[in-house]
DNA sequence: ATAAAACCTCAAGTAAGGTTGAGGTAAAGC
DNA sequence: GCTTTACCTCAACCTTACTTGAGGTTTTAT
């Protein structure tokens, strides 16, 4: 029987709501960290819980692993992380979920000013660009990927 | 010299600014349609300018091709679509949208007191409990164990 | 002691949304 | 007429975030 501070990967699993894959891809990532058994089997210490949740709270947020490891990457690795580094993470995050509500707020607007109205057919309209007039000069039409925060 | 009312994929390509191979792609996937001159070449009619815009300004609300495809297939077929067409398909969209956006409002102001606090572990966090269907950028819901993620 | 459950590695597969390249044809410009 | 640009098909590849499966070992339970 292992104690609480020696999980095992299908414990961990488990209380993460994640299937051990997920755990081993983590890894092969360099998200999470263990240390192996005399069989060769990993073990984690119960810091792990908290990463991969935090890992899950931010791929809501629409962070990529990519960035997440960044991020978790930023915490001290000399002792476990507080409340005050976890809270620095969730404040960057925070603002980037901010830009993004702000965009999608925008975008609404203009689902609603421009394709609702039927305006997808004039020049000004920011999502679509008139064919007549541009059609010979001008980019043509111009969509919202010039200022998009989501891709 | 083709008209303006027989695009070439070239011309699509530029006015929608995406490449060629996405209209191909589009194409394959039921999305937009062309036929072909006596050269074996596509041409389209304005009507796809429109169609791609829309296409574009759905994936930004985060809709994917497939239900996008889905909405597309109520426009008629037998005319143009028209104003009242487009107003159906964007009030959709614009619904998921404010659906969307509410989440994420929601998952912004709980995302300190979550990942500061660790509540994370509780059944009543709102990261947790919010409606994971919406969260569609990411992966879906995450089903904790409600008694003891991190303690 | 033995069987079942859990774990291991490594390769391949999945899904979305495209992109890239090879080898060849068509259209446009001078 | 010749050359450059545009277009064609088809297959393979890319990225993200994982999952699945095969074949084999370790732990746990009875």
């Amino acid at each position: 029987m292992v104690d609480d501070a020696n999980l095992t990967i299908g414990k961990v699993a488990k209380r993460c709501g994640v299937k051990v894959s997920t755990l081993h891809f983590y890894e092969e990532k360099g998200l999470i960290r263990s240390w192996r058994n005399q069989g060769n089997q990993r073990r984690y210490k119960k810091d792990v819980l908290r990463r991969v949740s935090v890992i899950k709270a931010a791929q809501k947020v629409g962070i990529s692993l990519a960035d997440i490891k960044k991020a978790l990457a930023t915490l001290p690795n000399n002792r476990t992380p507080d409340k005050e580094d976890w809270l620095a993470l969730s404040t960057n995050w925070r603002d980037e979920l901010t830009a993004k509500i702000n965009y999608l707020e925008k975008l609404r607007s203009s689902l609603n000013g421009c394709i609702g109205c039927g305006c997808l057919s004039m020049s000004n309209c920011p999502i679509y660009n008139a064919d007549d007039k541009l059609a010979s000069e001008g980019p043509g039409a111009v969509l919202l990927d010039r200022n998009s925060v989501l891709n």
